[in-house]
DNA sequence: CCAGGTCGTGAAACCGATAACATTCCCTAA
DNA sequence: TTAGGGAATGTTATCGGTTTCACGACCTGG
């Protein structure tokens, strides 16, 4: 690697104090015509750009927003990633990544190297969903102190913080009316882990929905299914055989799209024909859910829009004080053929 | 926000030299246990952790590496950004994304943008698969000077970096032999657009081994089809609807599995069975090639190890000086359900 | 008893920028 | 003629660390 030239050699060479150099790099007007290309000359010559690392010291920050996820590679994460990292973009920040894994709560260990990156805001998404609420806002406390926090969280309990709830009672809501509409009875739940708050919301909330509609809230139909395909596979296989087969369900929601491409494998394994034999909903709307066979009904909870709301709340709130702030993105349901509703109206 | 404290008010409360504190926090042995006791309790007290703005300055590196590639949301990408992500993690390094979108040149922006950012290395994926060769050298070199650079790429011409090639040779050799040995003979490529070098030496590779393997190499069977689901359903509907149903391929190979997933779709919309009726082969093994209907046939170029690969010579390069280095990762093919594979030889 | 070595610590330079403040120069109006 | 003002540029402190080197205290062996 040459030698890194610094402002310090373009002010020498040009004949020019480093104020100066950095008053032509900033555009500054308060420079003469002739000093500003005599010294743009020794910059072009010597391909010079200001060291970032220094600029942040100086400025006190780093104009870069930390996003705290479990994986990247889960396409519901990766299409929030994209998000922020776009609207980070577009005001002039970056974004850098910390995944968790399967840690689900907030590590200490994470907070401090958010904290040592000084960065000017974090996002958390997914990484706290199974914290226990109390280890959360301790943390979330701490980090306060140093920069703005947010979080794409399932709670409606208000946490110290920047909070983006998505829209987990329409996630329930949604699916279980249309399907009811289309005329089916006996709904079965699929979903996630029951250690995750996220999940047993939406399991409560699957529950409560039914009840409204006067539809069975049968516990055989409600199965921890974790959140991919294997585990959708596994999953459905052991309600269905655990249970007489006049008391299957009509129709199964998934906790995502990735448990319902599980579930459809098993079901054609299994000899059913979809959506006639077993009606399916996702969740996600992830980008295969028109190429399934057949294509997939799914909720949509549009995680982007989540996104882009944290990040420019993130960013505003460097500015100003405000801590606290909560909103909601409404959930809607994308209705293709896995539910049957080409088929119209039916009893069961 | 709170006031920072700084190494300052941690020396001072001390009453120690900053030299001290730094000794504490980087357990040099050459401190007293007193004062190692005093000066973490003062650290402890505080919550305080060093500035990586301020090591970063005076370290002269960032121990970060910048991986530059189009977008993340790809799938194939995503997995790049992944394997890398933990490979330089557990080097101590993190990994700053940049995304180029459609422009798969290597704008000079990108570099000034790399080099202010003063990254430990960069490793392009993808986005320079469309760049002028020329234009790609003088940008390479350019960056060199500042980094060691790295890519993943489709080039057998050495570039002036380390350059982590995709197989492409076998990317086309595997599905064509095993699609022969199946007993087909008529062979079609949906792939790409023929801006890119990459999807062009894929065009290149699959004529090529037609010929070797004495198959007809059909213009016809060689169709510009873009990257994505909605780009293989038109490119197969054109490709079928401009041949006479006799002329018609038995089997289609695809640029990777989104296409393929828009062929199978069109392919069953059009009322044929698959694999009887037409036969698939997809690349990149994604995750969702188990779980089509029939579960797809999948080249795995391995993008992962690469990426690993690319990140482990990045980061050895910052030590040595040796600036340029090949490698390839064999290619291998998954056979599943759509090939036909299960349905043993035919005659066509 | 003293030269020489080790250990613990501090002073100060340095990393590469920015920005507040100071200075110089020149022009204009009283 | 000169005070005043503005434009162009320089000086210097600062951001928050790390590191080199020097120094004093204490110990040890000749």
């Amino acid at each position: 690697m040459s030698k890194k030239v610094t402002i310090y050699d373009i002010a020498r060479e040009a004949g020019v104090s480093t104020a100066t150099v950095t008053r032509v790099f900033r555009h500054d007007p308060h420079v003469s015509e002739a000093t500003r290309v005599k010294v743009q000359q020794i910059i072009d010559a010597h391909d010079y750009t200001p060291s970032l690392s220094a600029q942040n010291l100086e400025g006190g920050r780093t104009r870069t927003l930390a996003l705290v996820l479990p994986v990247v590679s889960n396409l519901y994460f990766n299409r929030i990633f994209d998000a922020a990292y776009w609207e980070a973009e577009k005001n002039g920040c970056s974004v850098r990544l910390f995944q968790t894994m399967e840690n689900q709560a907030i590590s200490p260990e994470i907070v401090n190297e958010l904290i040592r990156c000084r960065m000017d805001g974090v996002l958390f998404a997914g990484s706290i969903w199974s914290a226990d609420r109390d280890d959360l806002n301790v943390a979330l406390e701490r980090l306060g102190k140093y920069m703005p926090v947010a979080t794409i969280c399932p709670d409606d309990v208000s946490l110290e913080c920047i909070c983006i709830q998505s829209d987990l009672v329409n996630c329930s809501r949604l699916p279980i009316r249309h399907l009811h509409t289309l005329g089916h009875r006996r709904i079965a739940f699929l979903g996630g882990s029951m250690h995750s708050r996220d999940t047993s919301r939406r399991g409560v909330g699957f529950l409560e929905q039914l009840r409204l509609m006067d539809l069975p809230d049968d516990p055989a139909y409600h199965v921890d299914a974790g959140y991919d395909m294997e585990s959708g596979e596994r999953a459905v296989l052991r309600m269905l055989s655990g249970l007489d087969r006049s008391r299957w369900p009509s129709a199964i929601v998934t906790f995502n799209d990735l448990v319902a491409l599980g579930v459809m494998k098993q079901l054609k394994k299994m000899g059913l024909k979809l959506p006639d034999d077993m009606a399916i909903i996702g969740c996600d709307n992830q980008f295969f859910c028109a190429y399934t066979d057949p294509s997939l009904t799914s909720v949509d909870l549009h995680p982007e829009e989540m996104a882009r709301s944290a990040v420019r709340e993130l960013l505003l709130a460097r500015e100003s004080s405000s801590r606290s702030f909560a909103m909601v993105r409404e959930a809607t349901l994308v209705v293709r053929e896995s539910c049957g509703a080409q088929l119209g109206f039916r009893k069961l």
